[in-house]
DNA sequence: TATTGTTATACTCTATAACTATA
DNA sequence: TATAGTTATAGAGTATAACAATA
């Protein structure tokens, strides 16, 4: 198997534990990858747009649905009035923190068949093409609270 | 950075590099999986249905919509009144083919960074990865001709 | 005038449930 | 009765273009 190979498949995986963990907890993946961006900090929505890759109309509609369900909430932005900064509610922040914690245990069990050493060497390379290419910071490590077994591997 | 938010990341910038040239080649990123998949050969629908991760009804509208663009078939099963096989049509295995080419090409660039004994390397631990844990071949390693430089590496 | 964000509109994607036809 | 697919329906996701309000 090619590197491209390898890294189209390991992606589709990924995808698919994401999306079905997501699912369990009564959310689609975009608004877990939304809750997971505004774990640290709220963000105005030319920032998210940029973050996530979306047109901001796109992202208009994923915080409508979003706050509809009370997971986030939208607040003027003190330093611009034509701004607003979205924003983790109680129960939202509270969500992203389970669907966060789960989620990291399951996605660190696809490298299960690895062996310590390698896993270590698998992480390092990976922060490498991630680094050289400029990925938003869309799945923080180590927020919020340490994730179970999913903390300093 | 750990194994996970390694993961998860390399998983969107992937995604995002194989939406964006879908995008340019006026198909969808699930129309261009859809595609990829059949480049080797016919499926049946209950197959698709497996190998994309997909209800039933979902893939039938998939197909529904790439059917429309003239790029696959649906023909009947010989072996089973019931069942249907999907195809490309000539003019979606050409598409397959640019599409699939100039996709790995550019994943093939996500590594640029590391070295051709990292890349290999990170090539051998994912492929681990992935064979771990029964992942479709939603991209065939090498299928059809040799795609530009991702061939062997 | 440029920027921030929303609305209007039109698709695509996805799933569940009900259905048709064949095995 | 079980299986292969489709259809009906509903909602989520996405983008482009036009718009409102503020910088």
């Amino acid at each position: 198997m090619d590197i491209v190979a390898a890294l189209v498949r390991t992606s589709f995986l990924v995808d698919a534990v994401y999306t079905e963990s997501a699912r369990e907890y009564g959310i689609t993946q975009q608004q877990g990858q939304l809750l997971c961006v505004l774990m640290p900090r709220a963000y105005a929505m030319g920032e998210l747009s940029t973050t996530l890759r979306l047109a901001k109309s796109s992202l208009s509609g994923l915080v409508d649905r979003t706050e509809r369900l009370g997971l986030v909430r939208r607040e003027p932005d003190p330093r611009d009035t034509r701004g607003v900064l979205v924003g983790l509610t109680a129960d939202g922040d509270r969500l992203a923190r389970q669907f966060y914690d789960e989620t990291c245990r399951r996605i660190a069990e696809l490298p299960a068949g690895l062996a310590g050493g390698d896993r270590e060497t698998l992480a390092g390379l990976l922060a490498r093409v991630v680094l050289g290419n400029e990925v938003p910071v869309v799945f923080p490590a180590g927020a919020g609270k340490d994730p179970a077994g999913a903390g300093k591997e």
